[in-house]
DNA sequence: GGGGCTAATCAGAATGATTCTTATTAACCA
DNA sequence: TGGTTAATAAGAATCATTCTGATTAGCCCC
């Protein structure tokens, strides 16, 4: 299943991008991930890198587990813990978004063009959905009277229209993820 | 600190409330529930009408542990895995929502009327969101080409008046919750 | 109104995800 | 280029949550 890119204009969420490093089209430079880690008085790594390549890449939402899979092939000592660490890092500068798994565990995304989501509860799939700026306004609205709002995010669960179809009333089908 | 009520006019968010057993102002008698859970072939307990009253009477969204503590008091033997046990239960029939903390562990929250969440990322506290209906009408909006839709949740992060205005820069200050 | 079927409960063990601890390594500033 | 110290690796520890197996109690039927 494919990105539902739900209207031709992608949104620009301010909220989630104020000092965004990621160009329009999600892309994010090693020498402007670099920058980013020393001003903040932090060190850019190996690791902190590779991690940061391997969930701007994936369109798949992965977990840590995997994500720690896929970048032990490039450097086979990384370890689990360094993993879970430079997500937290990367989530609290703003660059990734964590998302919690109806089924347990977390999920990690990029914050490259503002988006949402649907989770399929079947399958357990997550897709990006796309607002249009005019609907992207309308939500930012929601943040007067309350205080400062660092992101807005909208989760829709449900069936997804592959799930719908092959998923008649049974309890407890399908496992995939 | 009390809900944030945005809107003077409430939303009706149909996704999440087909067969509610709640009123508009969010009540579910005893009757009704028992009468539901008989309806889908299961049996009410002691324990179930218990820890579902606490989570419709507590307006600050509790972890399990808290509704167990809570719920002990009255009934001194039950046990925490009834409590999660019972969560999923009410859950599945769409009767408690679980929102999953930033700082780890779910709270729950009755689905009274349909509402959204702002949670504070210095406090942790969640206080509830109402939308107005074109708000809530973008939200619907979302959900076109997408399978079939369950429900539609909104959380904002930030920082609520409270801490916004207490907290100057320093990393990790209070932890109430 | 009581008996029997079986779902639901309790207690505690087990699991799984995530975080902590400690010694070691490697960024990066001077 | 070396010293300072943040970041890492490995494995132990923690936390929330779920499972197991024996026991209890809803509720359907007589």
């Amino acid at each position: 299943m494919e990105a539902n890119n739900i209207d031709s204009a992608q949104s620009h969420l301010q909220y989630q991008r104020e000092d965004s490093l990621f160009t329009p089209m999600g892309e994010c430079s090693a020498e402007d991930l670099a920058r980013l880690f020393r001003e903040k008085g932090l060190r850019m790594t190996q690791q902190r890198a590779e991690i940061f390549q391997e969930v701007v890449r994936s369109r798949s939402h992965p977990g840590a587990e995997k994500i720690f899979e896929k970048v032990k092939r490039i450097m086979p000592s990384i370890s689990l813990d360094t993993v879970y660490r430079t997500l937290t890092t990367l989530e609290e500068l703003g660059l990734v978004r964590r998302l919690n798994h109806p089924r347990g565990g977390a999920r990690f995304d990029s914050m490259g063009p503002g988006h949402h989501h649907f989770i399929c509860l079947e399958c357990g799939e997550i897709v990006d959905c796309f607002l249009n700026e005019a609907e992207e306004g309308i939500l930012g609205s929601l943040s007067r009277d309350i205080g400062s709002v660092k992101s807005i995010h909208v989760e829709i669960r449900g069936l997804c229209s592959q799930c719908s179809h092959k998923v008649p009333i049974t309890a407890h089908n399908g496992q995939n993820h």
